[in-house]
Formats: C-alpha cells, structure tokens, sequence
DNA sequence: CGGCAAACCTGCGAGC
DNA sequence: TGCTCGCAGGTTTGCC
C-alpha cells in the first residue's frame, strides 16, 4: 500500500497526538511480522515520552527520550488508527495496540503481515540495516537533477525498475513511478543509464509534483491506504495510469481508440502502466 | 555487481 | 452460491 504520500499522510496524522507525550501502554499482539518485532519492545518504550514523529522514505521513526526509536514499515497492507477515546473492539490483524498518556488509542493493522516494526538507537538510525543503504528523499532540496543522473549513470536496467530501487532513490513505489514517467514523458523501458541533463530535471520536476499533490490529497486509496483518521486518501481520483489499463490518458493528444489508451506490461514482475504516444 | 524470480502473507474481485 | 485463479501499494534472498 505505502509509498511516500501515505506515509507522510500516516506521519502528519500520527505527529499531533504523539509528540510531546509519554507511552502509557503498549501491546503486542502478534509479533512475527515480515520481520520479527524486537523482543522487549514494549517495556523498554512504556513510560517514554515521544520526542518526534519523522519520516524517512517509506518508514516512519518514532523518536523517543530515552534514546530510541521506533522503525516502522507499513508493508503492503499496514495502516494506522487512532481514536482518541473509545476505540472499535480488536480486530484479527490489530498487531500492535499503543495508549499515549492521554487515553489515545493508536493501533497498527497489517493483514498481509509485511510491515516491520523495529526499535534501534536514535544516535545510529544512519547505520540501521533498515536505513543505511537508502537513497536520497526526492524532496529535498538538497537533491537536484544532476545527482539524479549522477545516481542512474552506468544502469543498464530500465528507467522503471531504477526509480523503484530504494537505494537510488527513496520512497517511490510502483504507482507514483509511472505516474511519475507518464509526467515526464520517459518511457519506463528506457534504459536508466539514458536519463540524464533535460530529461532528468523533467522527471525529477515530475517526481516531485506528483509526490507533492498526492500528499496534499492524502495520499492513493486503492485498497488498504487509510489516512490515521480513518477516512481515505483522494489521489487515487488523480491518477492518469496507474490501474488504467484501456483507458484514454488524461491531457495525452493520442486517440485511445486507436492506439488502445493506457497500457500495461510487465517489468520485473510488476505491472507498469504507461501512453506509448507520450511516453518515449 | 546486475537482473530476475521466488518468497513472505492475506484478501478481494473476476471468471467459471 | 461457491470455487479457483490471479493479482495487489514492498522488501529480501538466492540463484544465475
């Protein structure tokens, strides 16, 4: 489900009940997720105090006073809930269950079970497995189409399959990639290596639009996404390729009849959507 | 190192 | 109605 506009949604929904105050309770439920949840979680983060709510690609990281923080990776089908009193009762893939000082209730569910929930040290987050080998956020601004190019140089593997590799850049996932090629106008077969100068300012403009709208939107609810309130995210609505197979793309000057709209192949085993007439 | 398939899980929609 | 199949927003591992 998540890729970097859910969860920032999930952060920025997160951020205003835990910042600032102690874990009162923490339940774990179900600890054999994609990887096991650290033994002893639970006790060593009873009683601290939440000192930020950050992102970093597609993980979110929970800092606490005691030194620590929470890794967490919402896989394919996790979500956070919050309710600030009264919550619905559990249910069967309710994994983790968190009440702040305040009697607010957070859960995380995770039918698939692919998210990871982990807690290492704040001071050498940089070196977790989980996070040292990733690649720049796109959106900051730091990060500029020549260190695009710099970091697709010598990648003979498709545009599409580079983008979705976090150590070159982190925190695309499969529909903001060819939502991202479609803007730009790049084919997702394109070798990698090839995307340098104008067209890499154009992808990367392109990266950071779409990332930005779908934030703003509360990210894409295809299924699972669910904004921490509980009611779904809007750009979804928005896409122009993602899950279109057929249809006309949106601004594209291609007549859909002929050309049959929207395409979809298959790229290391994933669905790529994408305009032939566009898309080169 | 590069690229690909399989594996990890459950749920849902399509088709029969 | 009920079954099987294919597919799903991610990451890791193992094999050429």
């Amino acid at each position: 489900m998540p890729e970097l506009p859910e969860v920032e949604t999930v952060r920025r929904g997160l951020e205003p009940v835990l910042a600032g105050r102690r874990l009162r309770r923490i339940e774990i439920r179900r600890p054999d997720l994609r990887r096991p949840i650290t033994p002893g979680m639970a006790a060593r983060l009873e009683g601290c105090r939440v000192l930020a709510v950050r992102r970093r690609a597609k993980y979110l990281l929970i800092d606490v006073d005691s030194g620590q923080s929470i890794i967490l990776h919402l896989g394919m089908s996790g979500r956070i809930g919050i309710w600030p009193k009264a919550p619905p009762p559990l249910e069967r893939h309710d994994h983790m269950e968190v009440e702040t000082e305040d009697g607010c209730i957070i859960r995380l569910r995770d039918p698939r079970r692919f998210g990871m929930l982990a807690l290492a040290e704040t001071a050498a987050l940089g070196s977790h497995p989980l996070l040292a080998g990733l690649g720049p956020e796109p959106l900051d601004p730091a990060f500029d189409a020549a260190g695009l190019a710099a970091r697709l140089d010598g990648r003979r593997t498709s545009i599409k399959a580079a983008l979705l590799d976090q150590t070159v850049i982190a925190g695309l996932g499969n529909i903001y990639v060819c939502e991202s090629l479609f803007r730009a106008g790049l084919s997702p077969r394109r070798a990698a290596c090839s995307v340098r100068g104008r067209r890499a300012v154009r992808l990367l403009e392109a990266i950071r639009e779409v990332l930005a709208e779908a934030i703003a939107a509360g990210g894409s609810s295809l299924r699972d996404h669910r904004r921490t309130d509980g009611e779904i995210g809007d750009f979804q609505l928005r896409l122009a390729v993602y899950d279109r197979e057929g249809a006309p793309c949106p601004g594209c000057t291609c007549d859909p009849v002929a050309t049959g709209g929207v395409r979809r192949i298959v790229q290391g085993g994933r669905s790529t959507f994408y305009c032939a007439t566009r898309q080169r």
